[in-house]
DNA sequence: ACCAAGACTTGGATTAAAGGAA
DNA sequence: TTCCTTTAATCCAAGTCTTGGT
């Protein structure tokens, strides 16, 4: 692997990465990051292959060594944007006539939009989610409301809903999508290039950099990861009517879909985003953004590991403050200093506040709470052990037994009891 | 100084594409 | 070719961190 080597005395000057870009930049970190590196396999064969090499060449003597040139320092991340808007999911296609849905055992013909939701749970059928209660209990909720006033007084239990053939309609369209020729998949990909083409791509700062998320979400059913309070809700499709668009004021704005319009076109070049919406399930603001591929990811990437590198000029430091803090007689400060030592020592996340009940009960080290935690004066011949078992993001547990020094074991106990940490 | 809203990163799951053996 | 396995790309929820308003 080529690169240049004087890592060490890095003045922040984008001398080093010349030759990669920006893609294989990052790699390159991870891999410095990683224990093994891995194999970096290209290998081309034949006239093809040839001809995908030209094609790289010439992408490459075209790439913009944006490494290269100066930073904005104020909060300015762009001077001129342009984009055509993003692509919004395709319209509801309803399902044909010979496939049934049947309520307590009679086949029932749904309106266009109840079926559509409809669909949406068939589709997950046979994932654990739809058997989970609050899964199903939001869904209902949700469907429901979708449905004309007439289906609503007819459906009104879930559990005498049989999607199963529905289901099944759908497991055979993606098995005979598996099974197309290839030409008709070939069609299928050029269609999908063109798309990209269009709209996969936006102009900034004298530069064509590839989008990353160009298609808005299509809707669906909620799926929240752990035990959600609001997995199963119905993720609302989103219109040109909830869209804000952010272009420079000199850029050619796009047009939205003909009888549409957009909610907001704004042009904020503090920010870094192309498109915006609202999700409806915890009210939080989505984005289109750029690929990590372009130079406002790049950069911002880049800097991180750059950080990462300074630390090992203050990390001592920072260690000995904290040894120090454990004796603070500011309790805020002792447990800012516990809390740092497990960061440092576990590599706990940081761990935020959460608005309760709206998401999944998880914690980081900063959230902990009294019973995620266990002391032990004494265990498998080891003095001062703490016991963490917590749910962490995505709700996955951690489990972990170590032991600590004297000093962080007792300001845990003092925690403990006044049911902080 | 506080805190909610906003912006942006991270990483697991899903899907698509590529590779490889039969 | 066909079928299975591995890898890469995409999607999107769940985090972290920053900002701006009070």
């Amino acid at each position: 692997m080529k690169r240049s080597r004087d890592d060490e005395d890095s003045d922040y000057k984008p001398k080093k990465i010349k030759t990669e870009d920006s893609k294989k930049a990052k790699k390159r970190k991870q891999e410095e990051v990683d224990v093994k590196p891995k194999k970096n396999k290209n290998k081309v064969k034949g006239q093809e292959g040839e001809v995908k090499r030209k094609k790289v060449k010439k992408e490459e003597e075209e790439k913009w060594k944006w490494w290269e040139e100066e930073r904005h320092t104020d909060g300015v991340k762009w001077t001129f944007l342009e984009h055509k808007g993003p692509v919004f999911a395709p319209p509801y296609e309803p399902v044909p006539d010979n496939v049934k849905f049947y309520y307590d055992g009679k086949q029932v013909k749904l309106s266009p939009k109840a079926e559509e939701v409809a669909t949406f749970f068939a589709k997950m059928l046979d994932h654990e989610y739809t058997t989970k209660d609050v899964f199903r209990k939001n869904f209902y909720k949700d469907w429901k409301k979708e449905m004309t006033s007439e289906e609503q007084s007819l459906i009104t239990n879930l559990s005498k809903c049989d999607f199963t053939h529905m289901s099944s309609y759908f497991k055979a369209q993606s098995e005979a999508r598996k099974q197309m020729t290839k030409q008709e998949k070939q069609k299928i990909k050029e269609e999908n290039e063109r798309l990209v083409q269009e709209y996969g791509y936006c102009v900034m700062d004298n530069h064509k950099e590839r989008i990353a998320n160009f298609r808005i979400e299509p809707p669906g059913l909620f799926r929240g990861r752990g035990n959600h309070p609001k997995m199963g809700k119905l993720k609302r499709r989103i219109n040109p009517e909830n869209i804000i668009i952010n272009c420079s004021k000199d850029s050619k704005v796009p047009p939205a879909p003909s009888g549409h319009k957009w909610k907001e076109v704004r042009h904020d070049n503090k920010v870094t985003w192309l498109v915006s919406w609202t999700e409806n399930i915890q009210g939080s603001i989505k984005y289109i953004m750029l690929n990590p591929s372009s130079r406002i990811k790049g950069e911002k990437d880049w800097q991180k590991y750059e950080t990462a590198r300074r630390l090992k000029l203050c990390v001592d430091k920072i260690r000995n403050s904290y040894k120090e803090d454990w004796k603070s007689k500011e309790m805020k400060a002792r447990q800012r200093a516990v809390a740092l030592y497990f960061i440092d020592k576990l590599a706990l996340r940081a761990g935020n506040e959460k608005e309760e009940g709206e998401t999944a009960d998880t914690v980081g080290c900063c959230s902990l709470r009294v019973e995620h935690i266990k002391l032990f004066l004494e265990m498998d011949g080891q003095e001062y052990v703490v016991e963490f078992d917590f749910p962490g993001k995505d709700s996955i547990r951690y489990y972990n037994k170590v032991p600590v020094e004297k000093r962080v074991f007792k300001n845990l106990q003092l925690f403990m009891e006044k049911q902080t940490t």
